[in-house]
DNA sequence: GTCTATAGAGGGATAGAC
DNA sequence: GTCTATCCCTCTATAGAC
Protein backbone atom coordinates (compact mmCIF):
# COMPACT_ATOMS: atom_id res chain seq x y z
CA UNK A 1 0.00 0.00 0.00
CA UNK A 2 2.88 2.34 0.26
CA UNK A 3 4.62 3.37 -2.56
CA UNK A 4 8.12 2.14 -2.79
CA UNK A 5 11.16 2.76 -4.54
CA UNK A 6 11.50 -0.91 -6.36
CA UNK A 7 13.88 -1.57 -7.85
CA UNK A 8 12.72 -4.15 -10.61
CA UNK A 9 14.91 -6.64 -13.25
CA UNK A 10 13.92 -5.82 -16.52
CA UNK A 11 11.41 -8.40 -17.26
CA UNK A 12 12.04 -9.72 -20.75
CA UNK A 13 15.75 -10.67 -20.46
CA UNK A 14 15.32 -12.70 -17.50
CA UNK A 15 11.96 -14.13 -17.72
CA UNK A 16 12.64 -17.75 -15.73
CA UNK A 17 14.35 -15.71 -13.42
CA UNK A 18 11.45 -13.46 -12.25
CA UNK A 19 9.39 -16.72 -12.84
CA UNK A 20 11.18 -18.11 -9.99
CA UNK A 21 11.18 -15.29 -7.70
CA UNK A 22 7.67 -14.68 -7.40
CA UNK A 23 7.52 -18.07 -6.45
CA UNK A 24 10.04 -17.83 -4.06
CA UNK A 25 7.90 -14.12 -2.55
CA UNK A 26 4.89 -16.57 -2.64
CA UNK A 27 5.94 -19.05 -0.30
CA UNK A 28 7.76 -16.56 1.85
CA UNK A 29 4.20 -15.32 2.34
CA UNK A 30 2.84 -18.59 3.16
CA UNK A 31 6.05 -19.64 5.27
CA UNK A 32 6.16 -16.02 7.74
CA UNK A 33 2.58 -15.85 7.77
CA UNK A 34 2.06 -19.20 9.59
CA UNK A 35 5.69 -19.17 11.62
CA UNK A 36 6.86 -15.39 11.34
CA UNK A 37 9.61 -13.48 9.82
CA UNK A 38 11.82 -15.10 12.64
CA UNK A 39 11.14 -18.57 13.00
CA UNK A 40 10.35 -19.05 9.60
CA UNK A 41 13.10 -20.75 7.58
CA UNK A 42 13.98 -20.00 3.95
CA UNK A 43 15.54 -23.73 4.32
CA UNK A 44 11.02 -24.45 4.15
CA UNK A 45 10.50 -21.76 1.87
CA UNK A 46 12.87 -23.33 -0.38
CA UNK A 47 11.32 -26.42 0.41
CA UNK A 48 7.87 -25.53 -0.57
CA UNK A 49 9.29 -24.18 -3.99
CA UNK A 50 10.81 -27.34 -4.66
CA UNK A 51 14.48 -26.05 -4.63
CA UNK A 52 18.01 -26.20 -2.33
CA UNK A 53 18.51 -23.50 0.45
CA UNK A 54 21.74 -22.69 -1.71
CA UNK A 55 19.94 -22.33 -4.77
CA UNK A 56 16.98 -19.92 -3.31
CA UNK A 57 19.83 -17.69 -1.75
CA UNK A 58 20.69 -17.32 -5.57
CA UNK A 59 17.93 -15.14 -6.10
CA UNK A 60 17.83 -13.13 -2.42
CA UNK A 61 21.28 -12.15 -1.37
CA UNK A 62 19.90 -13.08 2.34
CA UNK A 63 16.80 -13.07 4.54
CA UNK A 64 16.73 -9.91 5.06
CA UNK A 65 16.33 -8.91 1.54
CA UNK A 66 13.29 -11.83 1.09
CA UNK A 67 11.46 -9.98 3.46
CA UNK A 68 11.53 -6.62 1.62
CA UNK A 69 10.60 -8.81 -1.33
CA UNK A 70 8.00 -10.24 0.27
CA UNK A 71 6.41 -6.84 1.91
CA UNK A 72 6.70 -5.61 -1.28
CA UNK A 73 4.51 -8.02 -2.60
CA UNK A 74 1.92 -7.31 -0.35
CA UNK A 75 1.90 -4.04 -1.22
CA UNK A 76 1.55 -4.51 -4.42
CA UNK A 77 -1.49 -6.98 -4.28
CA UNK A 78 -3.29 -3.78 -1.96
CA UNK A 79 -2.44 -1.86 -4.28
CA UNK A 80 -3.88 -3.15 -7.13
CA UNK A 81 -7.45 -3.25 -4.86
CA UNK A 82 -7.51 0.25 -3.68
CA UNK A 83 -7.14 3.45 -6.04
CA UNK A 84 -5.08 5.60 -4.41
CA UNK A 85 -5.79 8.62 -6.63
CA UNK A 86 -9.37 9.02 -6.13
CA UNK A 87 -9.79 12.03 -4.02
CA UNK A 88 -10.69 10.89 -0.19
CA UNK A 89 -14.35 10.31 0.63
CA UNK A 90 -17.05 8.25 1.79
CA UNK A 91 -15.79 5.88 -1.11
CA UNK A 92 -12.08 5.57 0.08
CA UNK A 93 -13.60 4.48 3.20
CA UNK A 94 -16.17 2.38 1.53
CA UNK A 95 -13.33 0.75 -0.67
CA UNK A 96 -11.26 -0.10 2.66
CA UNK A 97 -14.41 -1.69 4.11
CA UNK A 98 -14.54 -4.15 0.66
CA UNK A 99 -10.56 -4.85 1.01
CA UNK A 100 -11.23 -6.20 4.43
CA UNK A 101 -13.69 -8.45 3.35
CA UNK A 102 -11.80 -9.22 0.16
CA UNK A 103 -8.79 -9.96 2.28
CA UNK A 104 -10.69 -12.43 4.70
CA UNK A 105 -12.17 -14.46 1.67
CA UNK A 106 -9.79 -14.24 -1.20
CA UNK A 107 -6.24 -14.14 0.56
CA UNK A 108 -6.73 -14.91 4.05
CA UNK A 109 -2.86 -15.69 3.70
CA UNK A 110 -2.40 -11.64 3.43
CA UNK A 111 -4.04 -11.88 6.77
CA UNK A 112 -1.83 -13.65 8.70
CA UNK A 113 1.05 -12.47 7.32
CA UNK A 114 -0.13 -8.72 8.29
CA UNK A 115 -1.43 -10.13 11.65
CA UNK A 116 2.08 -12.21 12.90
CA UNK A 117 4.78 -9.67 11.17
CA UNK A 118 3.13 -6.16 12.20
CA UNK A 119 3.10 -7.72 16.32
CA UNK A 120 6.59 -8.84 16.18
CA UNK A 121 7.74 -5.76 13.94
CA UNK A 122 7.06 -3.98 16.91
CA UNK A 123 10.15 -4.55 18.63
CA UNK A 124 12.58 -1.77 16.93
CA UNK A 125 15.11 -4.16 16.38
CA UNK A 126 13.31 -6.56 14.20
CA UNK A 127 14.35 -5.90 10.47
CA UNK A 128 10.59 -4.44 9.34
CA UNK A 129 9.80 -2.32 12.35
CA UNK A 130 10.53 0.94 9.95
CA UNK A 131 8.88 -0.26 7.10
CA UNK A 132 5.65 -0.99 9.83
CA UNK A 133 6.32 2.57 10.99
CA UNK A 134 6.67 4.31 7.92
CA UNK A 135 3.20 2.22 6.93
CA UNK A 136 1.12 2.81 9.82
CA UNK A 137 1.78 6.42 9.22
CA UNK A 138 0.79 6.64 6.06
CA UNK A 139 -2.56 4.56 6.39
CA UNK A 140 -3.25 7.11 9.49
CA UNK A 141 -3.25 10.11 7.14
CA UNK A 142 -4.31 8.27 4.34
CA UNK A 143 -7.76 7.23 6.34
CA UNK A 144 -7.93 10.49 8.20
CA UNK A 145 -8.02 12.76 4.84
CA UNK A 146 -10.80 10.42 4.40
CA UNK A 147 -13.07 11.00 7.21
CA UNK A 148 -11.80 14.90 6.94
CA UNK A 149 -13.67 14.98 3.84
CA UNK A 150 -16.43 13.40 5.46
CA UNK A 151 -16.68 16.48 7.61
CA UNK A 152 -16.54 18.87 5.06
CA UNK A 153 -19.38 16.45 3.72
CA UNK A 154 -21.46 17.14 7.04
CA UNK A 155 -21.61 13.38 7.41
CA UNK A 156 -19.61 13.13 10.60
CA UNK A 157 -21.09 12.46 13.82
CA UNK A 158 -21.13 15.42 16.36
CA UNK A 159 -17.78 15.06 18.44
CA UNK A 160 -15.92 12.97 16.14
CA UNK A 161 -12.69 13.22 15.44
CA UNK A 162 -11.76 12.62 11.90
CA UNK A 163 -7.91 11.30 12.95
CA UNK A 164 -9.25 9.29 16.37
CA UNK A 165 -11.99 7.79 13.49
CA UNK A 166 -9.09 6.93 11.31
CA UNK A 167 -7.04 5.38 13.72
CA UNK A 168 -9.83 4.00 15.75
CA UNK A 169 -10.58 2.17 12.04
CA UNK A 170 -7.05 0.87 11.89
CA UNK A 171 -6.93 -0.62 14.88
CA UNK A 172 -10.67 -2.09 14.50
CA UNK A 173 -9.63 -3.93 11.28
CA UNK A 174 -6.32 -5.08 13.01
CA UNK A 175 -7.61 -6.36 16.29
CA UNK A 176 -10.16 -8.08 14.23
CA UNK A 177 -7.84 -9.84 12.59
CA UNK A 178 -6.73 -11.74 15.50
CA UNK A 179 -9.79 -12.90 17.12
CA UNK A 180 -11.05 -13.67 13.17
CA UNK A 181 -7.93 -15.91 12.71
CA UNK A 182 -8.54 -17.72 16.04
CA UNK A 183 -12.22 -18.42 15.13
CA UNK A 184 -12.59 -17.92 11.33
CA UNK A 185 -16.57 -19.15 11.39
CA UNK A 186 -17.90 -17.26 13.93
CA UNK A 187 -16.02 -13.72 13.41
CA UNK A 188 -16.99 -11.47 10.38
CA UNK A 189 -14.68 -9.09 10.08
CA UNK A 190 -16.28 -6.85 7.47
CA UNK A 191 -19.98 -6.41 9.15
CA UNK A 192 -17.48 -5.55 12.91
CA UNK A 193 -16.45 -2.62 10.74
CA UNK A 194 -19.45 -1.50 9.72
CA UNK A 195 -20.91 -1.80 13.14
CA UNK A 196 -17.96 0.48 14.04
CA UNK A 197 -19.07 2.78 11.83
CA UNK A 198 -22.46 2.94 11.82
CA UNK A 199 -22.28 5.65 15.11
CA UNK A 200 -19.59 7.63 13.40
CA UNK A 201 -21.77 8.29 10.08
CA UNK A 202 -24.71 10.33 9.08
CA UNK A 203 -24.75 8.29 5.84
CA UNK A 204 -25.10 3.95 5.15
CA UNK A 205 -22.27 2.51 3.95
CA UNK B 1 -7.76 -13.51 33.60
CA UNK B 2 -8.66 -16.77 33.25
CA UNK B 3 -9.76 -18.47 36.05
CA UNK B 4 -7.18 -21.56 36.00
CA UNK B 5 -6.11 -24.59 37.78
CA UNK B 6 -3.04 -23.91 39.26
CA UNK B 7 -1.04 -26.20 41.21
CA UNK B 8 1.06 -24.36 42.95
CA UNK B 9 3.67 -26.31 45.26
CA UNK B 10 3.92 -25.37 49.07
CA UNK B 11 5.42 -22.29 49.42
CA UNK B 12 7.36 -22.68 52.90
CA UNK B 13 9.45 -25.50 52.37
CA UNK B 14 10.91 -24.46 49.03
CA UNK B 15 10.74 -20.74 49.84
CA UNK B 16 13.76 -20.13 47.62
CA UNK B 17 12.95 -22.35 44.56
CA UNK B 18 9.75 -20.54 44.63
CA UNK B 19 11.25 -17.20 44.18
CA UNK B 20 13.67 -18.45 41.48
CA UNK B 21 10.48 -19.34 39.52
CA UNK B 22 8.96 -16.15 39.98
CA UNK B 23 12.16 -14.50 39.02
CA UNK B 24 12.70 -16.85 35.65
CA UNK B 25 8.88 -16.40 34.65
CA UNK B 26 9.65 -12.38 34.92
CA UNK B 27 12.77 -12.98 32.99
CA UNK B 28 10.71 -14.97 30.52
CA UNK B 29 7.87 -12.47 30.08
CA UNK B 30 10.43 -9.77 28.96
CA UNK B 31 12.26 -12.40 26.65
CA UNK B 32 9.11 -13.82 25.20
CA UNK B 33 7.67 -9.60 25.19
CA UNK B 34 10.19 -8.91 22.60
CA UNK B 35 11.08 -11.85 20.77
CA UNK B 36 7.83 -13.98 20.89
CA UNK B 37 7.90 -17.40 22.15
CA UNK B 38 9.35 -18.94 19.63
CA UNK B 39 12.19 -17.10 18.53
CA UNK B 40 12.75 -16.09 22.39
CA UNK B 41 15.22 -18.41 23.88
CA UNK B 42 15.60 -20.08 27.37
CA UNK B 43 19.49 -19.88 27.12
CA UNK B 44 18.73 -15.90 26.98
CA UNK B 45 16.10 -15.83 30.16
CA UNK B 46 18.54 -17.64 31.60
CA UNK B 47 21.44 -14.82 31.25
CA UNK B 48 18.88 -12.06 32.37
CA UNK B 49 18.25 -14.45 35.60
CA UNK B 50 21.79 -15.09 35.87
CA UNK B 51 21.95 -18.85 35.54
CA UNK B 52 22.84 -21.61 33.29
CA UNK B 53 20.33 -22.89 30.66
CA UNK B 54 20.62 -26.17 32.87
CA UNK B 55 19.72 -24.71 35.91
CA UNK B 56 16.39 -22.77 34.38
CA UNK B 57 15.24 -26.20 32.68
CA UNK B 58 16.15 -27.47 36.95
CA UNK B 59 13.11 -25.33 37.85
CA UNK B 60 10.63 -25.64 34.27
CA UNK B 61 11.32 -28.90 32.40
CA UNK B 62 11.01 -27.80 28.97
CA UNK B 63 10.06 -24.91 27.12
CA UNK B 64 6.52 -24.95 27.03
CA UNK B 65 5.65 -25.35 30.62
CA UNK B 66 7.76 -22.35 30.93
CA UNK B 67 5.42 -20.84 28.93
CA UNK B 68 2.90 -21.90 30.74
CA UNK B 69 4.11 -20.47 33.60
CA UNK B 70 4.78 -16.90 31.93
CA UNK B 71 1.00 -17.42 30.53
CA UNK B 72 -0.61 -17.93 34.25
CA UNK B 73 1.27 -15.22 35.75
CA UNK B 74 0.24 -12.73 33.24
CA UNK B 75 -3.58 -14.01 34.66
CA UNK B 76 -2.59 -13.68 38.13
CA UNK B 77 -1.68 -9.86 37.43
CA UNK B 78 -4.75 -9.12 35.46
CA UNK B 79 -6.91 -10.43 38.05
CA UNK B 80 -5.12 -8.68 40.56
CA UNK B 81 -6.26 -5.36 39.31
CA UNK B 82 -9.92 -6.40 38.11
CA UNK B 83 -12.73 -7.88 40.15
CA UNK B 84 -14.29 -10.78 38.72
CA UNK B 85 -16.99 -11.36 41.31
CA UNK B 86 -18.76 -7.63 40.90
CA UNK B 87 -22.05 -7.85 38.80
CA UNK B 88 -21.80 -7.01 35.16
CA UNK B 89 -22.71 -3.14 34.78
CA UNK B 90 -21.42 -0.12 33.16
CA UNK B 91 -18.58 -0.35 36.13
CA UNK B 92 -17.17 -3.42 34.70
CA UNK B 93 -16.41 -1.30 31.50
CA UNK B 94 -15.10 1.43 33.22
CA UNK B 95 -12.69 -1.21 34.65
CA UNK B 96 -11.81 -2.32 31.92
CA UNK B 97 -10.45 0.73 30.15
CA UNK B 98 -8.41 1.60 33.18
CA UNK B 99 -6.82 -1.07 33.19
CA UNK B 100 -5.76 -0.61 29.57
CA UNK B 101 -4.34 2.96 31.02
CA UNK B 102 -2.61 1.22 33.60
CA UNK B 103 -1.16 -1.91 31.50
CA UNK B 104 0.09 1.06 28.94
CA UNK B 105 1.77 3.18 31.81
CA UNK B 106 2.77 0.48 34.48
CA UNK B 107 3.57 -2.63 32.89
CA UNK B 108 4.08 -2.18 29.06
CA UNK B 109 6.17 -5.44 28.97
CA UNK B 110 2.60 -6.98 29.43
CA UNK B 111 1.28 -5.38 26.48
CA UNK B 112 4.18 -6.14 24.17
CA UNK B 113 3.64 -9.61 25.68
CA UNK B 114 -0.05 -9.88 24.58
CA UNK B 115 0.19 -8.16 20.90
CA UNK B 116 3.34 -10.82 20.32
CA UNK B 117 2.07 -13.62 21.57
CA UNK B 118 -2.13 -13.45 20.24
CA UNK B 119 -0.56 -12.83 17.02
CA UNK B 120 1.73 -15.74 17.02
CA UNK B 121 -0.46 -18.32 18.65
CA UNK B 122 -3.33 -17.67 15.82
CA UNK B 123 -1.71 -20.49 14.56
CA UNK B 124 -3.08 -23.59 15.43
CA UNK B 125 0.09 -25.63 16.15
CA UNK B 126 1.68 -23.13 18.28
CA UNK B 127 1.98 -24.31 22.29
CA UNK B 128 -0.43 -21.51 23.63
CA UNK B 129 -3.24 -21.38 20.80
CA UNK B 130 -5.83 -22.90 23.18
CA UNK B 131 -5.23 -20.46 25.43
CA UNK B 132 -5.91 -17.37 23.57
CA UNK B 133 -9.08 -19.31 22.15
CA UNK B 134 -10.36 -19.90 25.55
CA UNK B 135 -9.20 -16.88 26.64
CA UNK B 136 -10.75 -14.57 23.95
CA UNK B 137 -14.12 -16.55 24.17
CA UNK B 138 -14.07 -15.95 28.01
CA UNK B 139 -13.11 -12.25 27.84
CA UNK B 140 -15.92 -11.83 25.07
CA UNK B 141 -18.46 -13.31 27.33
CA UNK B 142 -17.49 -11.25 29.88
CA UNK B 143 -17.61 -7.93 28.52
CA UNK B 144 -20.97 -9.31 26.62
CA UNK B 145 -22.53 -9.30 29.63
CA UNK B 146 -21.57 -6.00 30.82
CA UNK B 147 -22.71 -4.49 27.53
CA UNK B 148 -26.31 -6.45 28.43
CA UNK B 149 -26.67 -5.28 32.07
CA UNK B 150 -25.76 -1.44 30.22
CA UNK B 151 -28.40 -1.94 27.36
CA UNK B 152 -30.91 -3.48 30.47
CA UNK B 153 -30.03 -0.30 32.22
CA UNK B 154 -31.36 1.70 29.11
CA UNK B 155 -27.87 3.27 28.50
CA UNK B 156 -26.71 1.40 25.18
CA UNK B 157 -27.58 3.15 22.14
CA UNK B 158 -29.95 2.27 19.78
CA UNK B 159 -29.24 -0.34 17.45
CA UNK B 160 -26.03 -1.15 18.94
CA UNK B 161 -26.04 -5.47 19.54
CA UNK B 162 -24.01 -6.36 23.14
CA UNK B 163 -22.13 -8.53 21.56
CA UNK B 164 -21.11 -6.68 18.72
CA UNK B 165 -19.92 -3.87 21.15
CA UNK B 166 -17.90 -6.24 23.34
CA UNK B 167 -16.29 -7.87 20.19
CA UNK B 168 -15.52 -4.53 18.78
CA UNK B 169 -14.09 -3.45 22.67
CA UNK B 170 -11.57 -6.12 22.61
CA UNK B 171 -10.60 -5.48 19.11
CA UNK B 172 -10.28 -1.94 19.30
CA UNK B 173 -7.37 -2.55 22.33
CA UNK B 174 -5.67 -5.09 20.87
CA UNK B 175 -5.69 -3.07 17.64
CA UNK B 176 -3.96 0.13 19.54
CA UNK B 177 -1.54 -2.01 21.34
CA UNK B 178 0.21 -2.34 17.66
CA UNK B 179 0.20 1.67 16.88
CA UNK B 180 0.93 1.65 20.33
CA UNK B 181 3.33 -0.53 20.92
CA UNK B 182 5.06 1.06 17.20
CA UNK B 183 4.39 5.15 18.65
CA UNK B 184 4.03 5.08 22.23
CA UNK B 185 4.36 9.17 22.49
CA UNK B 186 1.43 9.85 19.82
CA UNK B 187 -0.86 7.13 21.14
CA UNK B 188 -3.39 7.34 24.16
CA UNK B 189 -4.94 3.63 24.03
CA UNK B 190 -7.67 4.73 27.09
CA UNK B 191 -8.51 7.75 24.65
CA UNK B 192 -8.83 6.31 21.77
CA UNK B 193 -11.32 3.47 23.82
CA UNK B 194 -13.13 5.93 25.26
CA UNK B 195 -13.71 7.61 21.80
CA UNK B 196 -14.83 4.64 21.20
CA UNK B 197 -16.62 3.82 23.64
CA UNK B 198 -18.78 7.53 23.38
CA UNK B 199 -21.04 7.26 20.75
CA UNK B 200 -22.42 4.01 22.16
CA UNK B 201 -23.37 4.70 25.46
CA UNK B 202 -25.58 6.79 27.18
CA UNK B 203 -23.60 7.77 29.88
CA UNK B 204 -20.34 9.47 30.59
CA UNK B 205 -17.57 7.45 31.35
C1' DG C 1 20.08 -26.12 43.06
C1' DT C 2 23.39 -25.20 39.98
C1' DC C 3 27.04 -26.26 37.08
C1' DT C 4 29.78 -28.13 32.77
C1' DA C 5 29.64 -30.98 28.93
C1' DT C 6 27.48 -32.78 25.21
C1' DA C 7 24.14 -34.74 22.13
C1' DG C 8 21.32 -33.80 18.24
C1' DA C 9 18.57 -30.85 15.54
C1' DG C 10 18.12 -26.86 12.74
C1' DG C 11 19.34 -22.32 11.31
C1' DG C 12 21.92 -18.76 7.69
C1' DA C 13 25.41 -18.13 4.67
C1' DT C 14 29.40 -19.30 1.51
C1' DA C 15 32.43 -22.02 -1.86
C1' DG C 16 32.74 -24.34 -5.74
C1' DA C 17 31.18 -27.95 -9.17
C1' DC C 18 28.11 -28.55 -13.02
C1' DG D 1 20.39 -21.44 -12.07
C1' DT D 2 20.84 -25.04 -9.22
C1' DC D 3 23.19 -28.33 -6.67
C1' DT D 4 26.14 -30.57 -2.76
C1' DA D 5 29.08 -29.85 0.86
C1' DT D 6 30.47 -27.43 4.56
C1' DC D 7 31.22 -23.89 8.19
C1' DC D 8 29.75 -22.01 12.18
C1' DC D 9 26.29 -20.57 14.92
C1' DT D 10 22.19 -21.15 18.13
C1' DC D 11 18.82 -23.84 19.98
C1' DT D 12 16.51 -27.50 23.40
C1' DA D 13 17.25 -31.12 26.24
C1' DT D 14 19.77 -34.60 28.91
C1' DA D 15 23.58 -36.72 31.80
C1' DG D 16 26.22 -36.49 35.51
C1' DA D 17 29.44 -34.03 38.83
C1' DC D 18 29.43 -31.07 42.87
Amino acid sequence: MIPTVATRKPRGAYAKTAGRRREILEAGMDVFATNGFRSGSIREIAEVVGISQAGLLHHFANKNELLAGVLELRDDRATEYVDLSAPASIDTIRGFVRLIDYNAHQVPGLVELHCVLSAEATSPEHPAHEYFVRRYAWVLSFLTAAFQAVQDAGQLAAGVSPGSAARGMIAMSDGLQVQWLLDRDTVDMAQEIRNYLRPLLAVEL
